[in-house]
DNA sequence: ACAGTCACTGACCGATCGGTCAGCTATTCT
DNA sequence: AGAATAGCTGACCGATCGGTCAGTGACTGT
């Protein structure tokens, strides 16, 4: 069976996540996972180590889409795909998307999260090269941190929780709407 | 000349916003400021009431609105109404929004960080009722979390800075695009 | 049987945290 | 002049932080 170090990196993310990093001590995740700190040393040399190995395979996965987005030209398809793939990852990566929008800018000096506040910035400046106005931009912005915040704060938002594809539907929708080129129909398809 | 007091409100709460309240220590607050830990906690008798009286005008300004919004009946005008008025609380308390956006989940059990959030159910409440579905409800969550995402992250994202004023209408044009009533146009004026 | 590794632990370390307290100086009030 | 107050400070406190280290029991390969 999947010894401790997997259980602690889910805990340790989750932890990061709601409660943030420097709030959440190595005492507390190991509580949460039934071991002692020194254990939690032991599979991890330090709490840094440890928030890298929560996020990296996130920081990878977002690599992958943005190489993919600058390599592709900005189609309407090709827009579209990407605003797919996406939701896709922030509804499967929730967490880490969750800890850069709201810790990024002050974690600042831990290299992983400088890693992918880059890649934050690599996105926001690709949309800002494609968008005229400052709106455009802003509605990146919007669109970014605002997906980001409602599905790490659906549980205290909402009332009720939904369905993973309800909430991946209406989240291609909305974000489709505000990521549309100016003066583009909002619905293609009437 | 108004003493430290006020001043050190505005850098707590600055840092509060950008670093974390967890984050934040007693001491580099004093720094900042130019004075002694113990000056500041003889301005504030601790740190919680530091970030009490960091966030109170904010709070007290977000129950106007919303007092005013439920009393109100849910006519386009007084959406629009309440919009405005919304945004231009998150502009005059961008630092104070982005802390209850960002921190407001994981600092529970502070007083004053509890009623800021219950007012953000307050708010998700009202939308929620006003919203047959889950999209609504949705979008709801994307302006808020998104425009105060969007205000607190300019400047590490925007490239240069924008006027006040310019970032105001774009944010109202795209939270009212965003908060219209399904169906209704997005642009009214046609 | 025995050496080695793995997973884990408690004791301990220095640093830093929020907070207390006695005392200092300058100004104000009587 | 003398008392009181406001603003501020350094020394100090217990708690907690991240991290080190010696050691322990279980399991494995020889």
């Amino acid at each position: 069976m999947s010894t401790s170090a997997e259980d602690l990196r889910s805990i340790a993310l989750t932890e990061f996540a709601t409660a943030g990093y420097s709030a959440t001590s190595l005492h507390r995740i190991a509580d949460l996972a039934g071991l002692s700190k020194s254990s939690v040393l032991y599979h991890f040399s330090s709490k840094e180590t440890l928030l890298e190995a929560a996020v990296a395979p996130a920081i990878q996965r977002m690599e992958q889409i943005l190489d993919k987005l600058e390599a592709s030209a900005l189609t309407p398809e090709g827009r579209r795909a990407f605003l797919v793939e996406f939701v896709d990852f922030i509804l499967q990566y929730r967490r880490e998307v969750n800890m850069f929008i709201n810790q990024g800018p002050s974690l600042v000096d831990v290299p992983v999260i400088d890693c992918g506040n880059e890649l934050v910035v690599r996105l926001a400046k690709f949309f800002a090269a494609n968008s005229a106005t400052l709106e455009e931009k802003m509605r990146f912005g919007i669109a970014l941190g605002g997906a980001a915040y409602m599905l790490c704060t659906e549980d205290s938002l909402a009332l009720q929780a939904a369905p993973v594809d309800e909430t991946r539907t209406a989240l291609i929708v909305i974000l489709t709407g505000l990521l549309a080129p100016v003066g583009a129909p909002v619905n293609p398809e009437d």
